[in-house]
DNA sequence: CGCGGCATCCACCGATCGGTTGAGCACGGA
DNA sequence: TCCGTGCTCAACCGATCGGTGGATGCCGCG
């Protein structure tokens, strides 16, 4: 958690901006230069432009709009939190507020939601707050998520350890309760093969059971 | 929607305080006092007594503490949602963050959940936000919520099974990784015991083995 | 080019789990 | 009072699980 230093300007916040419509993006690129301690360091017209650059450049934080071309804002951020691994944090950015959106944002990975009707203060509170770590939801927003709040994963776990495909295939069957027996022949190995993959899932987990290993992969977001 | 009158002063925010430390509560009615649009129109010192003055009164709004004796503040808030019907709601103000506290308030239907180390002008703007219509919440809790909602399915599981509280005891353990013998020991039963409540478990969760228990338990709230 | 690291594969063994049958005790509603 | 429900325990068996050891093939590093 000793990544950023709060000390603002001595170390500006990184950030790219991805937007479809150019009036749009100059005018939020235009509110970010005239800030202090924050630095607009690339422009996208899609998501996967957006994408692109958040590995090229590795942002501290992506500002990202939801309706765009070739890859939408949630798919685009998913694949940034994902693939990334690194610091970059998503900021979602958009008009629209339908439960399917914000949804698919929060669930792809965002640090935050705010709605561009939000006055200017609120949205550079917003980015700050997001890339000190924080999340940030706009209150119309939060009232939606509220409705949905059951049970779920982790954030951005810190250390999330990373599974082989197999032995994160071997863990999802093993979520849904079929026997090593089973899962062996639905994938064409032996037995011993399957429990071979769910030790390495126990070391690597830290746990001693089949049961824990699901329970805390789902805490960290692997399933 | 339109209930209130977004007119501040004409019509003033009446507002019941719900709290058992008699010093934070008069901290709080002091703040509320000095504070032109609000009106405190009533104070509690447990759980019950907020929820007969919230009938009685019927305020706008009901500032809740969760740790409170005779009913807690998460049940206080399910019962005056449930029961007023009428135009109260409750916003929780607490010193707890657990995740526990949070979703149990969240689900008795509280619109908003903030700190008391939150700077009194935020307390004071999550009281108005909340009488509107809106839905406010402390930065940290947003986050937690945000975790849950990956894979977040409706509110209440259509039919939820049933378990006896012994039964969800064992279960929470097995769900924690621990064998059928440590279970035995920690709630000093037989291992017999023990597995007598998981069959009863998984009779009733339509599952086969422990480990889709879990996991079927958890998409159904149970845990 | 040899070496180690990694993912994938397999076999054997003791411990545990799932399922069964059968039983006693406390509590509360019919 | 009787009956249902929840909680408790015992003994047994076959199936599965977790642990250990060892094998193969592919990759990058020195």
């Amino acid at each position: 958690m000793t990544l950023h230093d709060p000390q603002a300007g001595a170390r500006p916040i990184r950030v790219v901006v991805a937007d479809d419509h150019p009036i749009v993006r100059s005018g939020i690129v235009g509110l970010l230069e005239s800030e202090p301690g924050i630095e607009v360091v690339g422009e996208a017209v899609d998501g996967a432009e957006a994408v692109a650059l958040a590995v090229e450049l590795r942002p501290d934080l992506v500002l990202m709009d939801l309706r765009m071309p070739v890859l939408d804002g949630a798919a685009a951020t998913e694949r940034i939190v994902a693939d990334a691994g690194s610091g970059t944090r998503v900021l979602v950015l958009t008009t629209y507020e339908t439960d399917d959106h914000i949804l698919a944002a929060i669930e792809a990975g965002a640090s935050g939601y705010l709605l561009k009707a939000a006055p200017q203060e609120e949205i550079l509170a917003g980015i700050r707050s997001v890339a000190a770590g924080e999340t940030v939801l706009a209150p119309s927003i939060a009232a939606k998520l509220v409705s949905r709040v059951r049970h779920g994963s982790a954030t951005a776990g810190p250390a999330a350890p990373s599974l082989s495909p197999r032995e994160l295939e071997v863990l999802r069957h093993v979520a849904d309760g079929r026997s090593n027996p089973e899962i062996a022949r639905t994938l064409h190995i032996g037995e011993a093969t399957v429990k071979t993959h769910l030790i390495h899932v126990f070391e690597k987990l830290e746990v001693g059971d089949r049961t824990r290993a699901v329970t805390r992969a789902m805490e960290l977001g692997l399933l």
